[in-house]
DNA sequence: AAATAAAATTCAAACGTTTGCACAAATTTT
DNA sequence: AAAATTTGTGCAAACGTTTGAATTTTATTT
């Protein structure tokens, strides 16, 4: 059943390399050839072949062309939701890269579903890309599934990723970042600095608790585990970790994530806090909001467009390596103890 | 020159539905009806081929299939730029009802240039995509040059339209949306609005001039083109429009866009304005941040996930008619008289 | 038991390219 | 001038699937 019956009726038939051949009273090898810019055949009739295709309007059939040639030029790129500004960032740099390379992109959201993460896998498969960038669902356990369906489809994991699968990984520098943010509150004089943690099933976040750990260890301060607040990751329960955290006699966050510590930011003015000399906050990634609000939220960079750009190279020059992208911490008004946060 | 040739050397060469056949001692032809359910296989041999495509890891190559039907389950979205939130929501809307529907997506960015736009078209066409949902760059004047390009392939506008193109368009109430927002500014008592408004080269912007223009003649306040500021889209020359606007006079603005709303407001924090009881302000764009920051933003939201699968739906439904989606008016700080900014 | 109808399968071509091999023509070498 | 080489094209098969028409098998009717 054709959806479209009503739009278009006959679909026009375009102009193939048989279609030019005949015109020419040659071959479509040659054509094809030609095209190709193939040294074999002669100038005269490369330019001939131009000319006429030009003039009948004749564009490729990638379809046909991928299937002969057994691979094709598409990406599959497969995340959890490409409207989270994480993913849309990463795509957009990833495109960038794998578009100027003569590559295109294919999109599959995952919605964190184990399930559509198995879909989706299989249908680029199906389509025989060229490679495959992925970041996790976030109930994904392991990889194995990948390898399964994947096969010798080169694969490049980006944020969420899974030891066990070879080929290249990108990952944030998450223990680092956050060794470095909980760093610079210890060094701005916050003495019981409490985590909004996420959830230990993830990779990035057991680095950032292991990060903030360190950081505790490396001054001198204690690693508390009860105000290690897990599972915190959105506004909700930021919030809700934040009046534990404050009712602890905490005056810092070090947060794993830019929502909670939003969340946080919500307690903190409804228990009158006034400016970060009373509590500070750090929060990893630097979500677009977090720079424009009151007060403005110390974060770290975790550069998405940059990480796109790098899993795109990962895949163009086939490593296998994995890397490391260092996070920026940038301080605002959250953890600047000289700033009121309302000024 | 292959990339990829210390990633993977051997292709791992996949069953095909000849190999299903040949261990079954039948045809391709047969395995491919079983395959597709077709009510002219026995049940027998259906179950048959079932269980030996599951043995043997069948995966089917739709690229073969794509090329054999001349038609594929892809849709191709072009945008100017993935990761801006509004585009980012659409593509996730639209994936979401196409995935359902069976259907994948390449995307395409643009990055504005004209040029970019036409390179993603063709490349949509070489893949002889099922359809395209599109969002013309800025700087594209007609749409003569998608009909040249894509022929009959159906196509579906969103957001940045052109008239004079056939088919299905989805496209925000921009002039109802303005008057509303405008109307909600007069009504709250402000008499002087001007107005941040975009590019006249882009419908959007022209429409949502109109809308701001119709809600104070209905008024009966005057329309003064001179607190009107043209091609006023980003933070920097909405805070200096909005400088200007404070100078002329005005105590409240309408912003065709959510950036130089930001601008404006940082204009007004400049200039010593506690709250919208002096200065009230309206944008279009519900971005994620306008609820976030302070004061919070007043916004018209797009709803552009919903405009995403309404694009979708159509190109589906193969409908070639225009859908207007509503814009809902979220009353925030920034426009609220009994609330001051700085609470 | 022969004739007819229905059901299941096979045959072969097609989709539009690409590419190894063969071949002819033009060019160079002996 | 014959032999060897280079250059340019053509031939035909292949990629993996789908599908109209032909054919075989099975079931039903006379």
């Amino acid at each position: 059943m054709d959806f479209h019956t009503n739009v278009c009726i006959f679909a026009a038939k375009m102009t193939t390399i048989t279609d030019i051949a005949a015109a020419l009273g040659i071959t479509p090898s040659t054509v094809s050839r030609a095209l190709a810019g193939n040294p074999r055949v002669k100038e005269e009739t490369r330019i001939a072949v131009q000319k006429k295709a030009e003039e009948l309007g004749y564009e490729p059939n990638v379809v046909a062309s991928n299937l002969r040639k057994g691979q094709s030029r598409i990406v599959g790129i497969v995340v959890p939701r490409i409207h989270r500004e994480f993913f849309s960032n990463v795509i957009g740099g990833a495109e960038n890269i794998l578009n100027q390379a003569g590559y295109n992109v294919l999109i599959c959201q995952t919605l964190e579903s184990f399930d559509a993460e198995i879909k989706a896998l299989k249908t680029l498969k199906n389509y025989r890309v060229a490679g495959v960038l992925l970041s996790h669902a976030i109930n994904s356990m392991s990889g194995k599934h990948v390898k399964d369906i994947l096969g010798s489809t080169p694969l490049v994991q980006f944020d969420r990723v899974f030891p066990d699968l070879p080929g290249a990984k990108i990952v944030g520098a998450n223990c680092e970042g956050a060794y470095k943010a909980t760093m610079h509150l210890i060094e701005s004089g916050y003495r019981k600095i409490g985590t909004l943690a996420g959830f230990m099933t993830s990779q990035a976040y057991v680095e950032r608790l292991a990060g903030y750990r360190m950081a505790l260890e490396a001054s001198g301060l204690p690693y508390d585990n009860s105000i290690v607040f897990y599972n915190t990751i959105v506004r909700e329960t930021g919030y809700e970790a934040a009046l534990k955290a404050i009712e602890a006699g905490c005056d810092a966050l070090y947060s794993s994530g830019a929502f909670s510590a939003l969340g946080a930011v919500d307690a903190l003015k409804e228990k009158g806090f006034k400016g970060a000399d009373e509590f500070g906050i750090v929060a990893t990634s630097n979500e677009g909001f977090t720079g424009l609000m009151s007060p403005s939220l110390s974060t770290l960079n975790q550069h998405p467009f940059e990480m796109g750009e790098a899993a795109a190279r990962a895949f163009l020059e086939g490593r296998v390596d994995t890397q490391v992208i260092p996070m920026e911490l940038i301080i605002r008004q959250s953890s600047n103890k000289n700033n009121k946060w309302l000024k």
